[in-house]
DNA sequence: TGACATCCAATGCACGTGCATGTAAGTTTC
DNA sequence: GAAACTTACATGCACGTGCATTGGATGTCA
């Protein structure tokens, strides 16, 4: 019977739900409170940071846009707000200028590894 | 360790926002071309159909807002558009004059009705 | 080389959301 | 019964998002 199916999926849609809304209010109110970033501004901030670690520094706009779940508009505009709190720098591309590089400045790293803990904290508390 | 516990929390958080994501993206996106609602309009004729069988046709507010991820005043706004698209009515309780009843047009019933076989198609492909 | 398609990132715009506030109705305390 | 408090809902406002478009750079093909 397809009824049973759609009853387990339904069940298991709410709790997905319900596990998102939930860490993800919570992570965002803390990081805003506690570090001055949203979830987003975060998120980019994580990637690059692993990212740097093994390209010298480096990532392309379209590497982040690829790893997120965020339309290019949007990162694009993440990016502007962390360029403007001086936590990232953008960069144009020798080989091809279309293309966009960003550098995680001191500042970046420090506000990052500053961050995390609260981050896992939260996401433990959630899913642990 | 606690390094093992925070992998294995982020694996998690990470696995619960792609499917988050994917799957709330196609519900919007479905729900809104086909049957011309958004998700937490869907999610309200949902509960309101549900509660309607029971309470004889009746709904409040708070009850919603209780049921929902969503902020008081989200929620008035989407009943809003709802009564704006005729799929519901709003209605003062006789007893307590500061609460809303909610009832769900046979506009608002036939539409839902004729949405859930696609709400339900979304979550099975994203969730059996 | 010139014309056309493709790609990358930024921006205008509309929209849904949350927070803070306003308004009206109910409740409590004296 | 008046004043202070609480509750229910609506609204002003700021903000982040996605879609569509633009502007500039690259690639392709005749």
């Amino acid at each position: 019977m397809e009824a049973v199916v759609d009853e387990d999926v339904c069940t298991k849609w709410s709790e997905t739900l319900r596990v998102y809304h939930n860490t993800s209010c919570e992570l965002e109110n803390s990081l805003q409170d506690g570090h001055d970033l949203g979830l987003s501004e975060f998120e980019v901030l994580k990637i690059l940071s692993r990212s740097c670690g093994k390209h010298g520094g480096k990532a392309k706009m379209k590497e982040l846009e690829a790893e997120m779940y965020l339309s290019q508009s949007a990162l694009s505009r993440t990016v502007t707000r962390l360029e403007k709190a001086g936590l990232v720098t953008r960069a144009t591309c020798d080989f091809d200028r279309r293309a966009m590089f960003l550098l995680l400045t001191p500042a970046g790293q420090e506000r990052y590894e500053a961050a995390q803990p609260t981050y896992r904290a939260v996401l433990r508390r959630h899913l642990a």
